[in-house]
DNA sequence: TAGTGGTCTAGACCACATG
DNA sequence: ATGTGGTCTAGACCACTAT
């Protein structure tokens, strides 16, 4: 983008502020100018003109391009960072969030220990395989059964203690080159992984919680008996524009640790 | 409270906008405006100024009785209005939020059918009894154990089929007076009876999600065999100030509905 | 017509980070 | 000293609701 275009209609004159639209014709129902600068922020990290970690340009330096006020891309970065887009540091700048940082590690980790701490954990990646996509699954992706899919098992120890088993199907449009040693090596967050390798970026997840009877597999990778009551966490995961890519299958043991949930 | 009364001491002088303070010496690093605004007007609604349902005075009579400007008062509803505390409706004023309202009811209830819509469903209260607080409930509740309380049952039928056994504890202080009867007659939510009939108001909740075997009691009640795996939900419910008023224990069948998380 | 919240602007000063 | 985000003000006009 240059410097002078102007990516929203100016909707002022220098009659004065406030002054939406001069027209006599009833315009059809224009969007307040901090959501189309809501909009046009958004179009720039999905394309990535801003990488996970980049600073953004200041807000004057915004309001300039988009011909609007510092206040109105002020009230537009206020939503992406309560949405977890970007994230703001005073005297330095506005960034684009990412799941290498510290402070948003453990945003999608729902499990607490009995004082609802964030447990200790390891994580052990079992398998990574190419296969294609059951009916159910490629449901949940909202892709055609047999698409192309990346499936990978991997085993959380909590404290020491295996607790969580994961199983992980991700599209592999986006993820067909990653490997078993490619996981085996990472340290630190898969979403980490996914964002700095393949560019992925995980924005927002829905988890459907079901309670159900340990199978020989989950019970022999939990160290459980089978038929024991485990925690059964359906994750969809989506990037930009609610694109599906990632859909993954938790069983969590829930005697020592439990799935926290805030409502307000 | 009187018109002309300042709650803030006014931080501003006729000197100009944005002059936060002319002391020379630095003083003990007052909170921001809209952060005291946002105290005051909270304190209005622990107090019972306004009650749930009543519309709060405007923004512009706010400003004028806190000697702030409009966008510091609009800055704190804003956030008032993102806790679900107050609802704003274009036109008509600011209110109280109320649980008795069609916009809040389902705000608590996380079970969803198939396709993640809330399920129809009925309430039948068994119990109502006066109790003692025994060591678990008494710490859920931050109570001394044996202190009294008011335990309440009852089954929820979803579609149809009993999928919900919930078992509440109420500190005897707030809710010595409920009674079967009252509860038997009630059409609507429960918080929406706490809220009407014993000026409590439940503001927020979090809960403690765990796969547990059914046993005999919830076996009974929900119709299925001893020991299968049913979701147990842990829920405690605070007030104004993080004030414990209820402690939740609810079993869920997860065959035909699931528990929706939405991270972000 | 009047009152309310919703949007938008322009400009001030403060607090923090960096060179 | 400069640039960034954070707070605060004053005032304009728009959209909606009610009378």
């Amino acid at each position: 983008m240059t410097a002078d275009e102007r990516d929203i209609p100016a909707g002022t004159t220098a009659g004065g502020p406030g002054q939406a639209d001069a027209n006599a014709f009833s315009a059809p129902r224009r969007a307040p100018l901090y959501q189309q600068t809501y909009a046009l922020i958004t179009r720039g990290l999905q394309h990535g003109e801003w990488q996970p970690g980049d600073m953004i340009p200041s807000e004057q330096q915004l309001a300039g391009r988009f011909s609007v006020s510092a206040g109105t891309v002020r009230k537009a970065i206020d939503r992406l960072v309560a949405e977890h887009l970007l994230v703001r540091r005073q005297g330095k700048g506005t960034f684009v969030a990412s799941h290498l940082e510290q402070r948003s590690r453990f945003r999608f980790l729902r499990m607490r220990d009995r004082k609802d701490r964030i447990p200790e954990f390891q994580s052990r990646v079992l398998t990574c395989r190419k296969t294609r996509a059951k009916a159910e699954v490629a449901q949940f992706l909202g892709l055609a059964a047999g698409a192309g899919l990346v499936h990978v098992r991997r085993l959380l120890e909590f404290d020491g203690t295996p607790t969580v088993l994961d199983d992980l199907w991700l599209p592999a449009s986006h993820f067909r080159d990653l490997s078993l040693d490619q996981l085996k090596q990472w340290r630190g967050p898969l979403y980490g992984l996914f964002e700095s390798a393949f560019g992925v970026q995980m924005i927002e997840a829905c988890e459907r919680v079901r309670a159900v009877r340990a199978d020989a597999t989950v019970a022999g990778l939990l160290a459980v008996s089978r038929g024991s009551p485990v925690l059964r966490v359906d994750r969809v995961t989506e990037t930009f524009d609610g694109e599906k890519v990632e859909f993954r299958r938790g069983y969590y043991l829930t005697d020592d640790y439990h799935y926290l949930s805030r409502l307000a």
